[in-house]
DNA sequence: TGTACATCAGTGAACGCGCGTTCACTGATGTAC
DNA sequence: TGTACATCAGTGAACGCGCGTTCACTGATGTAC
């Protein structure tokens, strides 16, 4: 295993990515820096605006990415199991292990959120939520109604959660509480 | 009306909150700046330091004071009215309503996140949310698993709304979502 | 009522720092012939 | 296989700017006597 420097990186633009994935995580997205991006990447603090234009450009880039994969985990588990309530569970846990994405995910003040890139990602992800929402309330206002009840409750779980505020939270399993609370909603498991 | 110009300012530390927000609601919580908030409250750039120390502590007492104002709000609803769907719906009008507040609320990484006023202030909130739901839900775990699915269902509600993605926003009212999304958690109201 | 004094909220000039941006450049890669 | 050339990712020095912090100060207020 070669750590080969050479002048041009290979995938910077991944490696710029994890490095603001990191950053994030630490001291979250207001924290963010292009300059510390690219101290952490090991390239010029000029290299990250070649890639991304701007601190905007970035996180839009990172909100985008994180869409794409919750769609992806969402589908897997509708797929897999059939359970509107396990796809519920799966949105917790994507959040829950994935702090970094969920945080800069839903912040329009800090992303282009005009970005055709992102917009698409985000509407893919709600795309996944109404159809199975409407299979079990039914049609029509109800069944929306019942899709925003249900991505408001896990989605809540989860910014709570990451938040430290739960009084519940000290040894609890992120998903097992996901799936008691979202229970309430359609009936038990 | 005198509009005074005296060298003291009479209520400088609530100028300078009323300026944060004003920047908060335009900008997000990561845009404000103490010589911004100063510039607003029409001061000279270092007087915030002296009412707030730093930018944290400055947003640690905006989100203080959103808790207070929140937990009041609940608790004149449910003495009001009795329904804890109402509160529900109570929580979701006070951040569409007050969301600079409710930007800084849930953001450790944005306060002192160990500040007595701020932690009390929240322990007072969460207080509301949990003997009701065990009203509704029964004591013990599922009385618990009650108050959080209730807790995160209208906190994601309002997240939700105030991040702007959700599709059947136009033209709705907030607190008439969260009323019929809430009745799916503990019966029609 | 009048004077002296302590307190303290707010001033404003100065500072050093980290930031994003600019721009002429350079080294590597890929393609044409 | 070899050479010439276009492309472009990344460099690094320089820049101006807004920031938070410091600190000696000043103006207003309140209290003691």
């Amino acid at each position: 295993m070669t750590t080969e420097r050479s002048y041009h990186h290979g995938d910077l633009r991944r490696a710029l990515l994890d490095a603001a994935l990191e950053v994030v995580g630490e001291v979250g997205p207001a924290g963010l820096r292009l300059r510390e991006v690219a101290r952490r990447a090991g390239v010029s603090h000029a290299a990250p605006a070649h890639h991304f234009g701007d601190l905007a450009g970035l996180l839009t880039a990172l909100a985008a990415e994180g869409h794409r994969k919750l769609a992806d985990a969402l589908a897997d588990v509708m797929a897999s199991t059939g359970s509107f309530l396990e796809v519920g569970v799966a949105y917790v846990g994507f959040a829950t292990s994935h702090p970094a994405h969920f945080q800069v995910m839903f912040r329009p003040d800090l992303v282009h959120a005009s970005d055709p890139e992102l917009k698409a990602a985000l509407a893919a992800e709600a795309a996944l939520l109404y159809p199975p929402a409407a299979d079990v309330a039914g049609e029509g206002q109800r069944g929306v109604d019942a899709a925003v009840a249900a991505w408001s409750l896990v989605h809540g779980l989860a910014t709570l959660w990451l938040a430290g505020v739960l009084p519940c939270q000290e040894g609890e399993d992120p998903e097992d509480l996901a799936r008691r609370a979202a229970s309430f909603l359609f009936g038990p498991p």
